[in-house]
DNA sequence: CGTTTCGTTCGAATCGATTCGCTAGTCTGC
DNA sequence: GCAGACTAGCGAATCGATTCGAACGAAACG
């Protein structure tokens, strides 16, 4: 409860001498007023201290409340620090500035703490928040929960990435086709021993490598997408799962993978991420390998990492995809009816990649 | 306005036979209600696909949105991009978790497109927004707007650093203090031409050179402490502000700064916070200067910069900050009397500060 | 001078729940 | 068999605004 003596614009009303219909629109502009009129209900609103309509009021009256979710795949730490998520963000507010609302965050809370319960902590969370719609970002999830929930209430949303669902306009790359791209480029070089760094695959906290089942029944598309892009072009390799998308996760799985008899160690490591492949760079120089001499390393993203070479990466505009998502929020929440909008994504050549050397 | 057709918790009551109290009852558990009463209604409920109570209409009635708004210094962008704002983000969710609360970000618009009408806008977009608290973070500022709405609004804030402010109780360091440490090592060290790259002062958009006026009337209190530690023990020395808490903006600056004549270069340049000394580091690179060799380096947070060797530094606890304004939120929340908090702050002598050498 | 027109302001309904005093009805104990 | 203690469920008030048809007075018109 609001400390007490707030005032309310009935006390406003009561106070200038007017009704409360007036005094309403004295503040929402629907009407013409009379200037005295005017006047008066604003230096009663003054002297009341009153600071304009009690939002929560306002917006049960009006159906909207200002609020756009943001679902996030990961807890903030990850989510922010990655500067492609923190790009696409910015991107998203940006676009969102125009409709006037606001961004409310919901995390799914880390996977690993919580197993298989962490769909009904988000999906309860959620449904306590008054949402004039949700972006979906992050990573797109095969039937998902929060979806279904949000379906139900008749919250507009808008998915990045993810797997097709009637239920919601999605903004998407061709995961698949651009690390195909990735893939062939390391083929043209020569490597055959090829290992790929994968995102959670079920955000059910599990990690390491993965069996043909999980990658295909995987939950989280775009992991299993940029995975299987790399099958298309040089058959099934190793997949390493991460537990999070932070470069502390790709060294250690790096560091798996790379730490093994030399003649056996992967030439070339793909991460789906930029993130990621940063960690697998940082593992390389803690074991003394040379990129690209001894290893061949790939992301996902095309963001820029300060202290590393170029990657070779896929490069895909992350504000650009905040702002059309936000953009498709928008026009929903007018009523309008929207469709998937296609993202281009383009393949980097970078310093991290060069011909396979014999093992 | 919602799809129409979403169900009222009145047509599950009707549809159940029984009455709308008893109906929120059965949702809210306030009261114990039979078993088969409370059969009757779930199953009526699913009938009608209503999903729980209209979170709007239920908050209204509790005066509770289980919103905390999160009052950010700068654009998204760059308030993701430095880990130590992503941690301090990340203890405030953790917290805020414990309350069912969410948080709402609420950036300051960019200073450099809006000038004095950030405030505005800030005030604005938060007026419409239901808040059960906020988070002032990022930089504390003197004579706060937002600060005035919220307080007439009645709304719980607690603030993290900014000046004394009997309106709302604070999370602290000592950046004086902790600043005047890194001056004595770089005293200590020899270094007697020493400049200071400072967070904007006053989120106008200016940049470059400051005089002393405009540092002693900074509005943004940790700019101007962090700055003032400095010249307590080196007495006055140049400062130069920058636009934004980026790499790039401290690269810029530290350029500047730096790209002279050698016998007039800085042997040390204090950051007031680790993003920046980044940038000073990629300067010092692009300019083929020696870290520490030509140029001593020092940063603040403590944040770990992986490309760079370990900065000289403040050493502050991002995540525990905010975990601990979230805990005050939580009890303002119920209620309780809050106090400042002050959090340690220690220096970290790391491998970017060295010997003065003469110029 | 009576009637239409125009511009303001008012009343009442509404948004969708929560809460709590009260009334039936049931159970206990003597 | 009846007074007193308990229960489950009901009604009505309430949270604080927005909205829109109706009413009212004044001005314009014939």
């Amino acid at each position: 409860m609001r400390p007490a003596g707030q005032a309310t614009l009935k006390q406003v009303a009561d106070l200038a001498g007017v009704s409360l219909s007036t005094a309403s629109v004295v503040f929402s502009g629907a009407r013409p007023v009379t200037e005295s009129t005017r006047d008066r209900v604003l230096a009663a609103a003054t002297e009341l201290g009153w600071s304009g309509p009690n939002p929560l009021a306002s917006s049960l009256r009006r159906g909207r409340s200002g609020v756009v979710g943001v679902v996030l795949s990961e807890r903030l730490l990850y989510s922010f620090r990655d500067p492609y998520s923190a790009a696409v963000l910015d991107g998203l507010a940006d676009a969102l500035d125009a409709s006037a609302s606001s961004m409310l965050l919901l995390p799914r809370p880390p996977a690993s703490l919580l197993g298989l319960e962490h769909d009904q902590t988000t999906v309860a969370r959620m449904s306590g928040a008054a949402l004039d719609g949700v972006v979906i970002a992050g990573c797109g999830l095969a039937d998902d929960p929060v979806v279904t929930h949000l379906h139900a209430r008749g919250v507009p949303m808008v998915g990045l990435g993810g797997a097709p669902d009637e239920r919601l306009p999605r903004v998407l790359v061709d995961d698949r086709a651009a690390t195909a791209g990735l893939a062939r480029h390391l083929r043209d070089l020569g490597h055959e021993r090829v290992a790929v760094i994968a995102f959670p695959l079920q955000l059910d906290g599990a990690q390491g490598l993965v069996s043909a089942e999980r990658l295909h029944g995987a939950r989280v598309t775009e992991a299993r997408e940029r995975a299987l892009g790399v099958f298309d072009v040089l058959g099934p390799v190793p997949v390493v799962e991460v537990v999070a998308n932070s470069q502390t996760a790709g060294e250690q799985a790096a560091r798996r993978l790379l730490d093994v008899d030399p003649a056996r160690r992967p030439t070339a490591l793909v991460a789906e991420s930029d993130v990621l492949a940063a960690g697998v760079l940082a593992a390389a120089a803690s074991l003394g390998l040379d990129v690209p001499g001894d290893l061949s390393v790939t992301g996902f993203d095309g963001v820029t990492i300060p202290w590393a070479p170029e990657l070779t990466t896929v490069v895909q505009p992350g504000a650009e995809k905040g702002r059309v998502a936000g953009e498709m929020i928008n026009r929903l929440l007018e009523g309008e009816q929207v469709d998937d909008v296609a993202m281009p994504a383009t393949l980097r050549l970078g310093a991290t990649t060069g011909p396979a050397t014999r093992g």
